[in-house]
DNA sequence: CTGTTAGCGCTTTCAC
DNA sequence: GTGAAAGCGCTAACAG
């Protein structure tokens, strides 16, 4: 049905290549015939088939993009980056959601590979190690981010940056600190809780097992632990949570209790996602930097797709972002 | 590189299309030489290739979907659910960023009429009237959401929904009620106030234009609004807001002048996002059934795109969620 | 500078 | 039930 390269070699008399090479802009067709040719397209409504170029080319200009959930707001905004970096290359985005389900994800994988991509990335992988180093040798490269066990990853520094959290809440006089986990990548969760416990012990503060729980990397995750820390003897003063979602649903549960943040107890999120500056109170969170991520993994995916030298695999460092939400351990209580 | 079919008809000892219908399970092949053929397709890693079948079918079996910002909880939830259903019928999205420009937008809409997707799915476009109708009689069919000026289309009853918002300010004794308007889509936030007109009207309530202000659709806007609203000589006792990202941000604005919600002032927000259950005070807000949304309109994306008889333009009916951030009007004021 | 000719990997008549 | 062959719309040698 619609107009096809034959139907404006017909149009303007050329053959078939010549008007592929004028659409391309080469540089081996005359100015006059190219501007000719290129208007009629125009004129006619022309619109290339990257289904047909695909074909012939063995390349798609797509990337795939598997997230466990789109709504995560830090992905959102990791793979909205991702979209404006990848069009400056010139590919679009397929979107697979895979939810928490390991073989969702693999299915869409699949489903990539037959779309075949040119690479895929996946901010959030949950697939095994096992697997893993099966997909490497893959036909079709995949970059993952936030797990750096693979040879194609963008991360942060997952170890420094809950360790960063942590000092802060030290740094403010806390001592009874509770963590939060989550569950998005397989290692992140356990790598922010590493800093966690580094930190403490750097300090000298002892670990209580009883001030760690794991959430769900949401709201009702965050509710649902701080709640049970709350119902503890010796409740903490500061809490340090996997995602800023969680923290957001820990601020809840301390506000639901009576108590209030900061006065009564601090909490520290992680991503630093949009809405954190406007939560109540503002949210003091680690910030990733995900314009960085974003590039650096389409750079990545991309030099891969086009067998160019790859980059090295990444590690970005946090960033703290204090804001309201954390605050002098003792505000209140010791008055 | 990746194995063909070819290679499996090579391997099997059979023809190309022969090796075609038994992996398309058609029952022209006996059953023998079918289950054959995918045994050993299987033991080969037989990708079938996507882009060749969509090539020979002229169906890609994809859909584009173009949104203005993936971050907006709101259409992350429903791209979200557009992606299951679509999956089920066997479609990939082809995710596109458009910012609020409208030249972007034709831009994403231009590339997925390249890579040749069924249907496009636009859940917030901008784009204008004229451009609607032309899009109507182009070669690939658009399916839009929150536009009822456009034939294809699926959206809610934002009049009546602002309307039931106001509604419920009224009932609880406020009388002075602000509207802080967004720019999600052209119409939408137009009706909403529309409803908001309606429903003072109906009650014999004057509308004071200071109480109406544009937002952006993104809690900076609520935040500036809700501000200025504050500095009249008589602030509003409830806010009605576009979304609930705006919601926040005029919430934000109230506690940050030492005023409280709902016992001051009550807001009402729009969309019943995921968080707004968590955020502090619970969001009373209005629910969009998106799920019914995202179904209807992958439906009538896959009957356009495979020339069934196409469902009619829904329009879906808004539904209040009462949650803790309105009260009765003057709890605090009037003591 | 332009035309001819093979494909790219699959579907789909049309024969047998 | 299976095979042969003609495309789908484009790119990319290879000639001229």
């Amino acid at each position: 049905m619609p107009v096809t390269m034959d139907d404006v070699a017909k149009a303007t008399g050329v053959a078939l290549s010549t008007v592929s090479r004028a659409l391309a802009d080469n540089p081996r067709v005359s100015v006059a015939t190219r501007e000719h040719i290129q208007k009629l397209a125009r004129e006619m409504g022309y619109v290339p088939s990257a289904i047909a170029r695909g074909l012939a080319t063995k390349r798609t200009c797509s990337f795939g993009v598997v997230v466990r959930d789109i709504v995560d707001p830090f992905l959102a905004e990791l793979v909205r980056l991702v979209d404006m970096h990848a069009l400056e290359l010139g590919y679009s985005l397929i979107l697979s959601h895979a939810g928490n389900d390991e073989r969702r994800e693999l299915a869409a994988i699949h489903l990539l590979r037959q779309k075949r991509v040119d690479a895929i990335i996946m901010p959030d992988s949950s697939v095994s190690d096992s697997f893993l180093s099966k997909v490497a040798h893959e036909d079709i490269p995949v970059v993952l981010l936030n797990q750096m066990s693979y040879p194609y990853s963008i991360g942060i520094d997952n170890v420094g940056s809950g360790e960063m959290a942590v000092n802060h809440l030290l740094d403010l006089g806390h001592r009874r600190i509770a963590y939060i986990g989550g569950l998005r990548c397989r290692a992140e969760s356990d790598d922010r809780q590493k800093g966690y416990t580094r930190a403490l012990e750097k300090r000298g503060v002892s670990v209580d097992p009883a001030l760690i729980a794991l959430g769900d990397s949401w709201s009702g995750g965050g509710q649902v632990c701080m709640r049970q820390f709350l119902h503890l003897e010796r409740p903490p003063t500061a809490v340090f949570c996997f995602n800023d979602l969680t923290a957001l649903g820990a601020i809840g549960a301390i506000y639901s209790a009576g108590l209030r943040v900061p006065q009564d107890i601090s909490v520290v999120g992680f991503d630093d996602i949009a809405l954190a500056s406007f939560l109540h109170p503002p949210l003091t969170s680690i910030a990733q930097d995900k314009e960085q991520m974003a590039k650096l993994a389409v750079d990545m995916a991309h030099a891969l797709a086009t067998d160019q030298p790859v980059p090295e695999r990444t590690i970005l460092p946090g960033r703290l972002v204090v804001r309201a939400s954390t605050g002098i351990s003792g505000l209140r209580t010791n008055t």
